[in-house]
RNA sequence: GCCCGGGUGGCGAAAUAGGUAGACGCAAGGGACUUAAAAUCCCUCGGAGCUUAAACUCCGUGCCGGUUCGAGUCCGGCCCCGGGCACCA
């Protein structure tokens, strides 16, 4: 009597067996080689509290790929840990009274036991929480090693500021330009931060990209722009004052920067920002300009905010002299110029820049073409900029010359005369690791009246962030009001000082975790040189979103930890997979107020009609209809989550592990569908049945002759080995793999078994689909493994091989087509000559009915795929 | 606005270096088994036309155009959707 398939009973036993051998324990033998080793990482998650399918994917991806590695024989590091310091923590703690860190402590505890429930192969005896002193000691000491070599520096820099609860807000706090807990209009306000000096590693971040050949090409584009390498000339501008409204001239002369120095003599005006101090001179004088100034201080600190605002701007009276016509320009004050962005001023050609174009547009200023097409003889700039390159005219001097030679030939002039040169910009700012808020490690700096920022000595870390403290309704950051962890003694001369009330950004805290988990937490040192073994991971698997700023960060600490002899790479990560976001169906019925209901997809019925189209959904509980919204990314708001935990309650964790890695291909964004999950439940049922039909004993008397039929049934298998082999470790493409290895489970099943020669070669069939299998739906496998006479672990059996002579043909199937049309099938012999499959073809009667009307033009043929005819 | 993706049946998808469009699965319809249900198994399943039928023909990969013997795949232009844009992680 063979048991039915019970994932509930089977799962935990298989795990506890697991746990009973500490078989995920990661043990580096003396004698291993970087070769033999395989660090597989996916991105630490932030314990939220509750499990998301979108977790269940990544990990499980993570997974199969380090359960394939160890079926290869490498020694595999799969930690896992928590991205603990963050925004929601501090929420929870506005809106239910409980401590941020008691908050994180029962989310890890609760998700910890949930990926154990999905039989990850973490070895959790690396398990780290970025909140514990432990951890971020090293953070600290990291930052002040950074100060001693200058990396660090202190500058005002612009944030959103609520003006009512008199706190900083971040991006996601500011909702509709107000405040998301007051109301109140933000404004900008500076206010003095931490920078490191990611711009001096500019160059090498851009370069070493090239050093990446297996990161998604899409993800080395985007950092690429982001480093923004762009070649220009920097220039002044001279500052005049005909009216005479500044009252003292501190600063006469602008600089700027341009990319397009060659259209330098169709400069008409010249843009500053708002806050820039030549704006702040007039401002005493101005009443428009004082109104223009207040505007801007509510636009928000977003980079697609400045973007897509209605560009508006000033005439400030002042003029500026052109450093080559000697042309005086009038200087303008634009809302789209940043003042803490480049030099705050820009000179705009309206004839070759569409921003500039509009501005100019929309306030009548002129428009100078000094750029044709090179077979035109002018600019057509009625419509919009002519941004191409081009030929010089209205340039005297330098009329007739491309682009190309005139970007030589004017900053040549410019060095000349002393008013610029040529210069390399880079798009990416000093990363500004400051922030106003509790739940985060604290800044190792005291002030002192007389020292002024004195780093805390070594020997004082880790400065502990204090846990039992109280929020109050502004949500600003409670230490911000602790006296106990504010006053302090200062380092250098014991005078009283204050401490750095700020916390660093939690960015911070994921850019090196990695190093970390291959030092095995050492209590002694950052980073442990036999880390080196393991580094770089092999294999880095998360979320799209992270493309830039996580992942250039952890790529400028890894520099910088290479840099004081922490680490021998130049790169963290030598792999990357992307996965794509986790969709679900959205639900709703229109509120009377205008709003919306949303329902959650498990609530509702759904309708269908004979070709399977919706043609209603209801609401289960009182049978409403409701409307069927997009497919959208899984949030609270459309409440189109789906738990995870009450997939495995009801198919078990190889289920949920086999769906999110069926349904689509990990770097696309998975929809999520609960009858796709019932699919992928039936397909273990199956595969249960077939190998619990088979009796092994029928098998032993078995040669090693086969009949056609079972060398057809070889060939599958040695195929779908070979497919399932190249689509995880090359492809990345799970679903494919294991569409193979149902189409496998197809043929098994249909295979007709009487004698032991078939009992054979099914069980052949059948012991690969488990081995195959096996990283995907362990615990099944390990089960069915069993089944099949064997006892011992299949987490550490041998990865299958494929039988190069069970794939040899006799015959193949070749395509007819007249003019790239399918027009026929034949059967050949793979080695015969192509002469002889041409033949073959032109005797078919399906293909004689094309090619007997025309002459054959032209014929072409692709070995052993496909023969086309060109006829007339 | 800028950068990066994506768009293929009723649905998720496949087609790996330009060569059979729709593998595999879901949903749906029909049938078998069953007292019944569940489970399981078998058949059909892009659209249109034509035929007693077998078959055959035409159309079809967001839209418009191009390159090619041949385009879902390459090129140019557009539309729509998603991700990122520096204080969400």
């Amino acid at each position: 009597m063979t048991a039915h398939y019970n994932p509930h009973a089977l799962e935990p036993e298989i795990q506890n067996r697991w746990a009973d051998v500490d078989a995920f324990r990661t043990e580096l033998p003396a004698d291993a080689k970087v070769e033999d080793t395989f660090y597989c990482l996916s991105m630490f998650p932030y314990p939220s509290g509750y499990l998301h399918v979108g977790h269940a994917r990544n990990y499980t991806i993570g997974d199969v790929i380090s359960r394939f590695q160890r079926m290869l024989g490498k020694h595999v590091l799969h930690p896992m840990g928590w991205d603990a310091f963050g925004l929601p923590a501090e929420n929870a703690a506005l809106k239910n009274g409980v401590s941020p860190a008691a908050w994180t402590k029962e989310n890890i505890t609760y998700m910890r036991a949930q990926f154990k429930r999905l039989g990850f192969s973490f070895d959790w005896s690396r398990e780290l929480a970025t909140c514990h002193p432990d951890y971020y000691r090293w953070e600290q000491w990291f930052f002040l090693k950074l100060y001693e070599k200058g990396l660090v520096y202190r500058k005002n820099a612009v944030v959103n500021w609520d003006p009512v609860d008199q706190t900083v807000l971040a991006n996601e706090q500011v909702v509709d330009g107000k405040g998301w807990r007051s109301g109140a209009p933000v404004e900008r306000r500076e206010i003095p931060q931490w920078f490191l000096k990611i711009t001096d590693y500019a160059e090498e971040l851009l370069a070493s990209l090239d050093e990446l050949p297996e990161w998604p090409e899409q993800v080395r584009a985007m950092q690429r722009h982001w480093i923004g390498k762009s070649r220009g000339v920097a220039l002044q501008f001279d500052v005049i004052d005909p009216q005479h409204l500044l009252t003292e001239q501190t600063d006469t002369s602008l600089q700027v920067f341009t990319t397009r120095p060659d259209t330098l003599m169709g400069v008409t005006y010249l843009a500053i920002a708002a806050q820039h101090p030549l704006s702040t001179a007039l401002a005493p004088n101005n009443a428009a300009l004082r109104l223009f100034i207040e505007d801007c201080r509510h636009i928000r600190v977003s980079e697609a905010d400045i973007a897509t605002l209605d560009k508006a701007g000033i005439d400030t009276g002042l003029k500026a002299i052109h450093p080559l016509s000697g042309e005086a320009v009038p200087i303008w004050v634009a809302n789209f110029v940043l003042s803490d962005y480049g030099t705050g001023a820009v000179m705009s050609v309206p004839a070759h820049d569409q921003r500039d174009w509009e501005f100019a547009h929309t306030y009548g200023l002129p428009i100078k073409a000094v750029i044709r097409p090179t077979d035109a003889e002018a600019a057509d700039v009625s419509q919009g900029a002519f941004t191409d390159l081009g030929v010089l005219y209205h340039s005297a001097p330098y009329d007739g010359l491309t682009s190309e030679a005139a970007f030589e030939q004017i900053s040549h002039d410019l060095k000349q005369a002393n008013k610029g040169e040529q210069h390399t910009q880079f798009r990416i700012r000093d990363w500004s690791v400051s922030r106003q808020r509790y739940w985060g490690t604290p800044i190792p700096i005291i002030y002192c009246e007389t020292c002024g920022s004195v780093p805390v000595p070594e020997s004082d870390l880790p400065v502990q962030l204090p846990q039992s403290v109280t929020f109050d309704d502004t949500g600003s950051s409670p230490l911000k009001r602790l006296d106990a962890f504010i006053n302090t003694d200062c380092p250098q001369c014991g005078k009283p000082a204050h401490r750095e009330t700020d916390t660093f950004d939690t960015f911070m805290e994921s850019s090196w975790y990695y190093a970390r988990f291959a030092s095995n937490n050492n209590p002694h040192t950052m980073v442990t040189p036999d880390a080196n073994t393991w580094l770089p991971v092999d294999q880095y698997v998360g979320g799209i979103e992270h493309a830039v700023l996580h992942l250039l960060y952890a790529r400028f600490f890894h520099k910088l930890m290479r840099d004081l002899g922490l680490v021998s790479s130049n790169e963290p990560f030598k792999r990357l997979l992307c996965q794509g976001m986790v969709l679900a169906e959205t639900y709703y019925q229109d509120l009377e107020n205008g709003g919306k209901k949303y329902f959650n997809p498990a609530e509702i019925d759904i309708e269908r009609d004979q070709k399977g189209r919706i043609i209603r959904a209801s609401h289960r509980a009182d049978g409403s209809t409701v409307v069927c919204g997009p497919i959208e990314k899984m949030s609270k708001s459309k409440n189109n989550g789906v738990d995870p935990q009450q997939l495995i309650d009801t198919y078990g964790a190889d289920t949920v592990r086999l769906f999110s890695m069926f349904a689509a291909p990990p770097d696309q964004s998975l929809e999520w569908s609960d009858s796709g999950v019932e699919g992928s439940f039936r397909f273990l049922k199956k595969l249960w049945r077939l190998v619990m039909e088979h009796d092994p004993k029928a098998a032993q008397t078995a040669t090693k002759t086969w009949t056609s039929t079972q060398q057809d049934v070889r060939r599958k298998i040695h195929h779908t080995i070979a497919k399932t082999t190249d689509d995880i470790s090359r492809r990345y493409r799970f679903n494919t793999a294991i569409a193979a290895i149902m189409e496998l489970s197809n043929t098994l099943q249909k295979m007709v078994r009487t004698t032991p020669e078939d009992h054979a070669v099914y069980e052949e069939g059948l012991r690969s689909s488990v081995l195959l299998l096996a990283p995907i739906t362990p615990h099944i496998c390990q089960r069915l493994w069993e089944h099949l006479g064997e006892t011992s672990l299949l987490l550490d059996q041998a990865w299958p091989k494929v039988d190069e002579q069970a794939l040899v043909q006799s015959e193949i199937t070749l395509v007819v087509q007249v003019n790239g049309k399918l027009r026929g099938k034949i059967l050949v012999n793979p080695n015969d000559e192509q002469s002889v499959w041409v033949a073959a073809a032109t005797a078919e009667p399906s293909i004689q009915k094309f090619i007997h009307a025309g002459q054959i033009r032209k014929t072409i043929v692709v070995p052993g795929k496909l023969i086309n005819f060109v006829v007339t």
